[in-house]
DNA sequence: GGCAGCCATGTTTACGTAAACATGGCGCTC
DNA sequence: GAGCGCCATGTTTACGTAAACATGGCTGCC
């Protein structure tokens, strides 16, 4: 049972410092300057027709008291909260943290607090509540970062009338979408490798539900069809460096495999450990390259030659996209597509000979 | 400029679907139902005294309607928000992030939210501030993830009377704080390389300015002591893989070194790769251990021994002791400590003989 | 049968802020 | 010098919710 306060007593008549202290409130701050809470919250804002004097009245009012505005209300006033929700299927992947920094950071310096909601299945039904319950927060706009096809399977779509920004998806004819430039960076590892003098080119994919593994391995496979090459049976991990390791163990057992790139640096960990376990030289047998240049992968073994993904810039780009829906007009979907670049390390070399 | 909204018109009345939606209150929920919004209300809250009958009707013109609760409302009235905040120092930390995530199931779990602010530079007039907007965002509760030593330097404390729960620090003599039991794993982790056989164990640690990196060489100078064994020389690293590299190639040169206790497992990446680069083989020349026993421990060259942390359990304790003080009597300070416990890999063995 | 009491429901009010509107005094203009 | 207008400031109101209080009809008891 939870227990009711006791109702509030007016002033802080109370035992000072012995209870909890009793909010500041702009009419109290106005009983101390002798003003109107009106010319308070002019100072407040920063609005002008109030003259010097008193507005230094105010002030010292304000910080003797310790006035601090009540979001609570303003919000209610306001009808928005200058609050950015995001939904997220979680935090331990490395890509994700570093996104949700990176829109935090910004939306800071924007003046936007964020509201986070982890959800933990992303089934439609969880997602929606997700919703619901940035509805209820009164958040002035969402940033989504889940697979938007998860939500396909029924005919219900978001939330009308929410602003919402969707990252990593497919979303982009429906929703504006931030994303990671998927098929170029993979494009520019699966050419690195050709390049080298490889024959083809192994993939260890993402998990078939994720859009951002699927981009990549359609672009490998891509890569491989238009330089006329052989595409080898596709190995699928679920992005943990133990998948990777199976997989490498499997395409390791294959003398024809010289050459692999792996949808993540984490499973390209997995794949140089199975690799050096069955006795093939990294990169005298077998080069390997990743996706996403985590800090790890320059002191893997060998360190990884892999395709940099800048998570900070895309969270920015998702601020960005999302404060211009809320400020002004309403931005149609689209795909903001955020570049990456090839990193060459030692774990990638021409094929022996 | 920002463009100001022209003033709400009443009802619907507007283009449907061409403009925003208007918000759909309590008033508007009671008026299609022929009741007063103070029915609505005990309806929305579950409270008891409405007839069945009534209930329906009001149940159905909420969805009707597509009634959502405003909790900028609730919030006003209620003077709190069911919200948690979150001031962090970076979510690019394995730690870090898999901590907030756990905090944000566990809080959504019980009914709040989280708000995350970020301090980039964690000064003291950055905390001050962080803390300052969640006062604004009426937040019930702040965890504070950040090394509070560095609040140290002014007068300055915390607020009062906001609560607050403190994760990795040594505030337990003024906030409650939780954090993982450091000192106990670094035992289990050192006892395990000294009862291997090796005359001694080297330490890389973590940044100075941390306290998880000072208790762990603290708990690490204090067993080798307590067992009578030379303390060598620290090496310092700033929790990265690559400052691992550096310490490790500085280790690999001393033949005597047959043991080293990194601080965190990215550390110790960078050791390995030291050590092989330095032709020196683990485990048959040289042990290595680390702390986190982070994912991706089990794939490095050889499979890393490493301490456990539960990071989940850090994140749900905090909640719990937060949600206590909120709820009930205001907890004094202290410390609680979650178990970690060390998780034996490849990377340690016997010293050669 | 009359009245007390209870139950379902309605009405009032307060939460803190800020827009919209009101007021009053002073200076400037003709 | 009288009136107009502007500027600083005050007053009213609305935002959506829910506690506190009010009402009115019905039941049950003596």
């Amino acid at each position: 049972m939870i227990k009711i306060e006791p109702p509030r007593l007016r002033a802080a008549s109370d035992v000072p410092g012995g209870r909890r202290k009793q909010r500041v409130s702009m009419a109290d701050v106005a009983r101390l300057a002798g003003v109107s809470s009106q010319t308070v919250s002019r100072v407040a804002n920063g609005l002008p027709g109030v003259v010097e004097t008193t507005r230094e009245q105010v002030l010292a009012a304000m910080s003797q008291l310790g006035y601090r505005p009540n979001s609570a209300a303003r919000s209610l006033r306001y009808g928005r909260f200058n609050t950015i929700g995001v939904i997220l299927f979680g935090l331990s992947s490395t890509g994700n943290s570093r996104t949700v920094e990176a829109i935090a950071t910004h939306a800071a310096a924007e003046g936007y607090a964020i509201t986070l909601i982890p959800v933990g299945v992303p089934t439609q039904d969880n997602v929606m509540g997700a919703f619901t319950r940035m509805g209820e927060l009164a958040v002035d706009g969402v940033i989504l970062i889940i697979e938007v096809h998860l939500l396909d399977a029924t005919a219900v779509a978001l939330p009308p009338g929410v602003h919402v920004v969707v990252v990593d998806s497919d979303a982009g004819d429906r929703y504006p979408v931030v994303d990671t430039d998927q098929a170029d960076g993979t494009r520019q590892a699966v050419r690195h490798l050709l390049d080298l003098g490889h024959r083809t080119v192994w993939h260890v994919a993402g998990p078939a539900e994720s859009f951002a593994a699927e981009r990549r391995a359609g672009a490998w496979r891509q890569v491989l069809e238009q330089a006329g090459r052989p595409v080898p049976p596709l190995e699928r991990g679920d992005w943990s460096a133990d998948s990777g390791y199976h997989a490498g163990l499997r395409l390791a057992a294959d003398p024809a495999c010289t050459a692999i790139f792996a949808a993540n640096d984490q499973m390209a960990l997995g794949v140089l450990r199975a690799l050096h376990e069955s006795g093939r030289r990294v990169p005298a047998d077998v080069s390997v390259a990743g996706f996403d240049d985590i800090a790890d992968a320059a002191s893997y073994l060998p360190p990884l030659t892999t395709v940099h993904q800048d998570f900070a810039e895309v969270g920015r780009r998702c601020v960005e996209a999302l404060l211009r829906q809320i400020h002004a007009e309403p931005a149609g979907p689209g795909t903001d597509l955020v570049p990456t670049r090839l990193v060459t390390r030692a774990s990638t070399a021409p094929p022996p000979a």
